[in-house]
DNA sequence: CGGGCTAGTGTCAAATCTGACAGTTGGCTA
DNA sequence: TAGCCAACTGTCAGATTTGACACTAGCCCG
C-alpha cells in the first residue's frame, strides 16, 4: 500500500488509493484536506473527499469549513479525534445536517510538516468506532494519515505554492537566515567577512528566485516552506 | 497516563511520567528531544533521557547529534521509525557505539507543531520489536509521543523562547500578515484605511512584545511561533 | 471621576532597503 | 579555448523603515 503511493505522482489517484485502503479499513468515506502555510492573509486550502455531491455543495455553501469543529481542531492540534456528540457541541447544526448525509461514525488524525496541515477523516454510517477496532486498526489509520499527507501535500504545495519549488543556493539560505535573525545587510556583511553589495546581490536573487517583492517575504516564505531548517 | 500528563506543570516530572510509561510498555530506555523553530541561525535545541549516563557523555563529546541517523530522519519527515542497520548504514561508528551500552532495539517518533519538531525514542537492550507487539503497542506508542510532545514543548518553548509567551493584538496580527505578504506600511494603511503612521505604531508594538529588533525579525517570530494561523 | 489601556494620529532625522546601472574573478564544460 | 554561471563588488537615487518626540478619543474599572 505505502508503496502504491510512492509511485503515483497525482493527487487525484493518490486520493483514490487512499479511498481504496480506507474502505479496507472499513470506511466507506473518507476526506483529506490541506491548509497550506501561505499567503499569511489567506492560507490556501485543498480539499479531496467522496462524501455525496449534495453533502460537498452543502458544506461548501454553508462555510461549513469555518464550522467544522474537526477542522477547527486539526488547525490547533496533532492528536487524532473521534467524531462525538461532545465534539460537535458548538456546532449542532453542522453535526445534524452531515449525519442526515449518513456521516455518522467517523475519525480525524491532524498531521503537520513544513507543506502544511493537513488532515485525513474516515467515516462512515453505520457502526460507531469500536475500542477493540481502534486496537486493531488505530495504526493503520494514523500511518495511513501520515503517509497520505506526506505525498499529497508535497505534489499540492508544488501545484499551489510554486514558490515552494525554489533551489536556494547555500549562501542564498544563510543570509535569509541571519536576515530572519534580525541582521541588516551590513551586519551580515561583517559576519561573513564579504561587502554589503554582496548580502544584497544574494538577498536580490532569493527575492527573485521566490518570488518576493520584498525581502520580508522571502524570509517568511522561505522559513514556512522549510527551506532555513 | 493522559490525564497525569495533563496536570503536571514541569518538565522532568513530565518526562518521569513518559519513562514510566514507556516502561509500562516494555522499554527501559527513553529518549525526547525538541527542536525549536527559532533562532534561525541556531535552532535551540532540548534533550531528555534516562540513557547510561556514560553514554549521554559520550554522545554529547562526540557531537553524535548533528550524526544520529534518527535525529536527521526526525527533522525531515514525521514518519516513525525503528531502529535497524539499514537505518544506521551512514553511522556504522555511531550504531555500534550506541549498541555497546545496551541500546540496540528502538523506535522513534517524530512529531511537529507550532512550537517546534519532537521526538520520543523508546528503546532496550533486548527482544527486538515484533510485529504483534507494534499491532499489540503501537497505536499508544504514537499517541505517547505526540501527548509528550504536546506538552513538553509548550512548557520548553515558553522557557528557551520567552517571546513566544508575547500575547498580539487582532490589529497587530492582522498588520503582521499583511507584512509578511509583502505589503509596506503605507499599502497596509490603504487597506486597513487607517494612517501609515498607525500602521507603524502597531507594528512597533508587536516589535516590542515580540523583543524584535526590527519588522523581519517580528513577522518571522510571529509566524513560526504559529501566531499569525 | 480619575487612571489605565487600546487604537489612532503628526512630524522629522537617520538608517536601511530596493532597483538599476556596470563590472571582476574563478570554476566547469562543450 | 570560448562560453556560461555563481559569487562577488561599486555607485546612486528614491522609497521605506525605525526611533523619538507629543497628542486625541473611547472604553473599562476601581
Amino acid at each position: 500500500m505505502l508503496h502504491a503511493l510512492s509511485v503515483v505522482n497525482n493527487e487525484q489517484e493518490l486520493f483514490g488509493i487512499v479511498t481504496a485502503y480506507a474502505h479496507n479499513l472499513g470506511f466507506d468515506n473518507c476526506a483529506y484536506g490541506l491548509c497550506m502555510p501561505l499567503p499569511l492573509t489567506q492560507p490556501k486550502f485543498a480539499i479531496f473527499n467522496n462524501y455525496p455531491v449534495d453533502w460537498q455543495k452543502k458544506y461548501q455553501e454553508s462555510g461549513y469549513l469555518a464550522v467544522d469543529p474537526s477542522v477547527q481542531h486539526g488547525l490547533r492540534s496533532v492528536m487524532p479525534v473521534i467524531w462525538s456528540d461532545h465534539l460537535f457541541d458548538t456546532a449542532r447544526e453542522f453535526w445534524e445536517d452531515a449525519c442526515s448525509f449518513g456521516l455518522k461514525f467517523g475519525w480525524a488524525q491532524p498531521c503537520r510538516n513544513e507543506n502544511g496541515i493537513g488532515m485525513l477523516t474516515l467515516a462512515r454510517s453505520a457502526q460507531p468506532i469500536s475500542d477493540s477496532e481502534l486496537q486493531d486498526n488505530g495504526l493503520k489509520m494514523a500511518w495511513l494519515a501520515q503517509a497520505a499527507h506526506l505525498r499529497i501535500s508535497r505534489l499540492l504545495v508544488h501545484k499551489l505554492l510554486p514558490e515552494a519549488g525554489a533551489q536556494l543556493s547555500d549562501r542564498e539560505i544563510e543570509i535569509l537566515r541571519w536576515t530572519g535573525d534580525g541582521k541588516t545587510s551590513g551586519e551580515i556583511a561583517d559576519i561573513l567577512n564579504v561587502t554589503e553589495r554582496t548580502v544584497n546581490f544574494h538577498i536580490g536573487n532569493a527575492m527573485h528566485k521566490l518570488n518576493a517583492c520584498n525581502k520580508i517575504v522571502a524570509v517568511v516564505r522561505a522559513a514556512m516552506l522549510g527551506m532555513l531548517s
